[in-house]
DNA sequence: GTGAAAGCGCTAACAC
DNA sequence: GTGTTAGCGCTTTCAC
């Protein structure tokens, strides 16, 4: 562990030929059959690899990519990140973890941290953004790709997903199950999902063919289970009780969940509940959730081709990519496949 | 975006001083006031900041760390991350995550990759671990600290817990619940965690004041959900069905409740469960699960302060911290606060 | 096809 | 306290 790594010039005094030679031959760039494998040969018995600092240094690449969220315990995250490196690793990146932290000056900051040069570009999913933090990413020094927002008008390329039309279409799936009173458990507003969510459901709602009542709407302090517990009790606490809960995302679905049990309430009997990001949270859960996935893993891989694609030409034109939604219909929402148990 | 950054060497000229005293008065080592007061002035108009490239080529230190696991998605690896974040982020560190592999190969593969210098130690979390790979970690040109399995005696420092020991309490615990056939939801005997939680069930149930039966033992193909349900149907399909099952991990833990659901059994009345890693996972399912703590974020901070005293001397005696287990009770095998509700 | 040499950005001797 | 210079390990002109 104390010795000393092998260097190219070592390797090259071992083979008996120059440095240049050496590294060409490394390379396999312009080099005589016979100089390959003199190299080759004093390299494997050096136990030789190129040391990437210097040969950073001297290409100005890291083949590192950053990777920045508010919070790597979502579990949406996790599966954006497989998405990444799965396009990534193959290329030769490596993925940097970094935490954005939950406003937007402290993802500004982050920004400013890129003058570090320590990789060669990032992708990040702001949990709330303002004028200043988008500025912040239009100077950047390396590529950046922004996941969750159309941001390409800013010439900013980015990877979005219509959450708003998912909330739709979650509304849509409980009331043709018949549900009347439809309440809706988001997170907080100034939050990018948080605001398009809210935009979703209130046009959801005021649509002509919504044939259903809205039965109230709760902000939960942030996206995670204990506070949709909290804010999903007041949804329910009303007089006039949903009889399905639109959640912002699982994690919220789940505390409504929580909710609901504790007040007595069965699930999907009395109150039907979706999630969105269609995690492998929600998946396993019991009973297990209904949700609109958001393409996570797939956001993920289009944010990484995007990253390529700057990667090669740093002023190449701010592209964005859509994914698709999908409801998936699962027990929260639907009695079907819920065996009996009395417990 | 396009534009390049500044160098030490254009501050220097700005400042209309010398690189050295640039880079001292930057540094706060050994500059008067008004030069200090100068350089920063340059420094500040043309945005400098310093290059992390040539900085590690110079000092040859990275400030990175890799954390290698065989699977992200996993949660107990994403709560031990942020335990490692939580240290080595105030020391300047960035965190590279790796994935292993799931075979000892393949992680002394990535131990290779150490070679390229690209971070200044490795904290792995070996799925399987063989005589090679051990060797490979000895001989690795960084320090590396081992999550998992005692190997100060190898050399190599490591983080362990008792986890044979908290099976044993998993199973003391249901036994004192009342539980008389107890079964045993292990992963892939071959893993480091299986082997090592099959020996504490084993000795559980050997032990003399054991005074229960032992029910059974299932290996799932691996620490899945998807695994531990197929695995946990066979358990409870046989003709003297268990009453309680102790899990390898959450993950299986889970995975039995879904199959005894399958099963129109009731968790905990018909069958107790509990599950290892007390993941926030586990806390937040319904019914929450008993599940034995492994300290995991205490697990990558005392992992991450072994890697800052290696940082300091890579040649300090291999240190060895072991971390302690504590059983939570919750829902999943006590019918305490279990609401009453009939799906 | 091969070698010599420059230089990426930085810090730390070393002189003064 | 300040300046000059070497050199970390590498790739790539540029001559030959």
């Amino acid at each position: 562990m104390s010795s000393t790594r092998a260097t190219l010039i070592q390797v090259a005094e071992r083979a008996g030929v120059s440095l240049a030679s050496t590294s060409r031959a490394l390379h396999g760039t312009g080099a005589s059959k016979s100089m390959v494998e003199r190299v080759r040969a004093a390299a494997l018995e050096l136990g030789y690899s190129v040391d990437a600092i210097g040969r950073s240094l001297r290409l100005k690449k890291t083949s590192q990519i950053a990777f920045a969220v508010a919070d790597i315990g979502n579990p949406v995250y996790v599966e954006i990140m497989r998405g990444i490196h799965e396009v990534l690793a193959p290329h030769g990146y490596r993925v940097v973890v970094m935490s954005t932290g939950d406003t937007a000056a402290s993802t500004a900051e982050l920004m400013h941290s890129l003058h570090g040069g320590y990789v060669d570009g990032m992708i990040v999913i702001p949990l709330r953004t303002d004028d200043d933090l988008i500025a912040q990413i239009g100077r950047a020094p390396v590529p950046v790709v922004v996941i969750g927002r159309a941001m390409s008008d800013r010439g900013i390329s980015s990877v979005s997903t219509d959450s708003a039309a998912g909330i739709g279409a979650a509304v849509q799936h409980v009331v043709s199950l018949g549900r009347r009173r439809i309440g809706f458990l988001n997170g907080p507003l100034d939050t990018t999902p948080g605001s398009s969510r809210q935009r979703g459901f209130d046009q959801a709602v005021s649509a002509k063919d919504f044939t259903a009542e809205q039965a109230g709407v709760e902000v939960a302090a942030d996206f995670t289970v204990a506070a949709g517990i909290t804010a999903a009790r007041k949804l329910l606490d009303r007089p006039h009780r949903p009889d399905a809960i639109v959640a912002a995302n699982d994690l919220l679905a789940i505390g409504a969940i929580h909710a609901a049990r504790e007040l007595g309430l069965s699930v999907p009997r009395d109150v039907a509940v979706t999630g969105m990001d269609d995690t492998e949270l929600g998946q396993v859960f019991l009973p297990r959730l209904t949700s609109v996935s958001l393409g996570s893993a797939e956001r993920g891989r289009a944010a990484a081709r995007l990253m390529l694609g700057l990667a090669d030409d740093a002023d190449a034109p701010a592209q964005q990519i859509s994914v698709g939604t999908e409801l998936f219909a699962r027990e929260s929402t639907t009695l079907e496949n819920l065996p009996e148990t009395t417990e």
